[in-house]
DNA sequence: CGATAGTTCCTCAGAACTGAGATACTGTCA
DNA sequence: TGACAGTATCTCAGTTCTGAGGAACTATCG
């Protein structure tokens, strides 16, 4: 393991205090999403389903019917996304649309009898595995960690909205 | 009475408490994660690289020349994704391969003059960006985050490697 | 009203991958 | 040595999206 360390590029440790401890946190945190996602990817796929696809019908079946840009806003795809994922589940018999009688621009999304049949068996083995996957934290660091990534994503959504103007607030 | 002909959990609020804390903290983690990638994401754009390029080149600034193989699994894609990321970043004149002289499979991807100075303009900016995301937390917030997430993200990539055998990743 | 700005969803070209299989090489063992 | 399992990369068809643009509808305001 030969290190040619003769140059000193402006790399990490050339940076300021605060900006490696953050760095550091962005690696960690993508490293954690994407092995939890992957828990999430291997169950969703059991059943024959996308992540986006298993995030919709988990939307709809917590939520009942919701119109398709509040589906979007949610599980955070695109506009064209969302009609996709949704073709797709219709496709397959689990979700249908339904005109929304308040503004017929809108529409919305909603379980078939099928769907709701197949989340009432899937969901449950779903919940076990991810909570599995979230079994290197006991319950308390769970709650630490979700506060303190809660703050954290809020955060970082409005420095994103403050670039792209139009993007509506969320939560406040 | 409600009679319970189904014993599966119809919604979240039905799930066991600790699958409720679970679910809760992998919702928290993939918004925090997205929030904080669409700064990545709007970045890297702007010096027209995707995310996996970014990443590639973010590696190889750091560590030097490096195994497309062990690129592979820090950064996260599938085989055939290396390929075509490294291919891409040749096209840009920032990267080349080189071959491995120990092992006439393997080969190396390496910054190419260019390479490195784009990086050097680049990075010290990114790294700013980021940290700006991760604002919402104190250092010693950040500090936290990061113990509990490591330790989240290492038992969750043990959970993953049971399941696929032959994914021997991480933990030497 | 009528113009116009804003929104909601859909279309579609193509970006950014995935993953199974192919190719080429290495290490092991009888 | 030869058979054979294992490993590293590449190929390529297919999947899952993204995002610009457009049609249809709604809201606002002179």
């Amino acid at each position: 393991m030969a290190k040619p360390r003769n140059i000193a590029p402006a790399t990490t440790a050339d940076l300021p205090a605060d900006q490696q401890v953050a760095l550091k946190l962005w690696v960690t945190l993508a490293r954690a999403y994407h092995a939890v996602q992957q828990q999430a990817v291997a169950d969703a796929r059991r059943d024959g389903f996308s992540i986006g696809e298993f995030a919709v019908l988990e939307l709809l079946y917590h939520r009942g019917p919701t119109l398709l840009g509040e589906i979007q806003t949610r599980i955070l795809v695109s506009s064209g996304g969302i009609t996709y994922l949704v073709d797709r589940l219709v496709d397959k018999g689990l979700v249908e649309r339904r005109d929304c009688p308040d503004d017929r621009r809108a529409r919305y999304a909603a379980l078939t009898p099928d769907g709701t049949r197949a989340m009432r068996r899937i969901f449950p083995r779903h919940a076990a595995r991810i909570a599995a996957a979230m079994h290197g934290l006991g319950v308390r660091d769970q709650r630490d960690a979700t506060r303190l990534l809660k703050q954290l994503g809020l955060a970082a959504a409005a420095a994103s909205a403050d670039d792209s103007p139009g993007a509506q607030t969320g939560a406040h």
